[in-house]
DNA sequence: ATATAAAAAGACCTAAATATCTTTTAATAT
DNA sequence: ATATTAAAAGATATTTAGGTCTTTTTATAT
């Protein structure tokens, strides 16, 4: 559903959140091996969120990634928007062009339920409210030892 | 969610069993201009599911595709078997090894309603419900107007 | 038996997603 | 000012999904 780029961006950003502030900036060697993502990848797809403001970035000593107040409120439709785009929130579940409540495709009605079911909780959800989650132990850090 | 091949097979398959029957199958050539789908691929997808006795085909003059009443029963969750796996329905929304109930990602307590919810659906319902749906009138046939 | 029609099978091509490596730019500390 | 550090940018490679084309097999009608 989400791209391999749009997990890796909601994880990184997180990991952000969780661990750095903006005056103890991230690495992302640290990110990369911390969540065990490829480097110089994932390195592409946080660039991309800095240009879009969502996330905020320094070079130089002491550089790195860290999200400021405003960035920590933004929803987590808007990372996949800026990532993936959000056709699949849009389109037929059967691939159909012309796909509508007035003119459904044979599973319009039950996948609509998911489809914007998911929608509300994209578009609702904060950054920060996944750091909190994190902050209450739930689960993040990859156990390295488990195989994809 | 779905990739394209599975929902040329469904679409098809679909196809196939509002159209055809035993004594007039339909040929790959119709199935592919009907829905608009290109036709060699779609026929490779098609053939996997011959093999796996989800479809039923004949070659040679009035051959083509058709499904017995076995076929119609096939819930839709065995296509997306066949075609893509079912590791969607398992694996974390947030791409994290090892995310369940007791280990949850932070999106995982919102994510698994929907997860579960789809497959609720595709468990359910068969090829001879969307069949169903379609006599009943729902949309099927691409306007080919319409772009992609 | 033979010709014909249609799917099956195989080889190949293309585009997009994912991943890596190298060079450049810009902060910071000295 | 200069060296150093880290992200940005660019170029390139790999993998997977999607798609096309050609040849082979098999069922049917004649």
């Amino acid at each position: 559903m989400l791209s391999k780029s749009c997990v890796y961006a909601l994880r990184a950003i997180v990991y952000v959140g969780h661990n750095g502030s903006e005056n103890h900036k991230i690495g992302i060697k640290e990110i990369g091996e911390e969540l065990d993502l490829p480097v110089h990848f994932l390195s592409k797809i946080l660039q991309s969120l800095v240009k879009h403001n969502i996330l905020q970035s320094t070079k130089g000593p002491h550089g790195g990634f860290y999200i400021n107040e405003v960035s920590g409120e933004i929803k987590l439709l808007r990372i996949i928007e800026v990532v993936d785009g959000l056709s699949f929130f849009h389109k037929c579940g059967l691939g159909m062009h012309e796909c509508s409540d007035t003119h459904p495709c044979p599973l319009h009605d039950d996948f609509i339920v998911f489809r914007e079911g998911l929608y509300k909780i994209f578009s609702t959800k904060t950054i920060n409210d996944l750091v909190k989650k994190v902050e209450d132990g739930n689960a993040f850090i990859q156990n390295l030892n488990t195989k994809n």
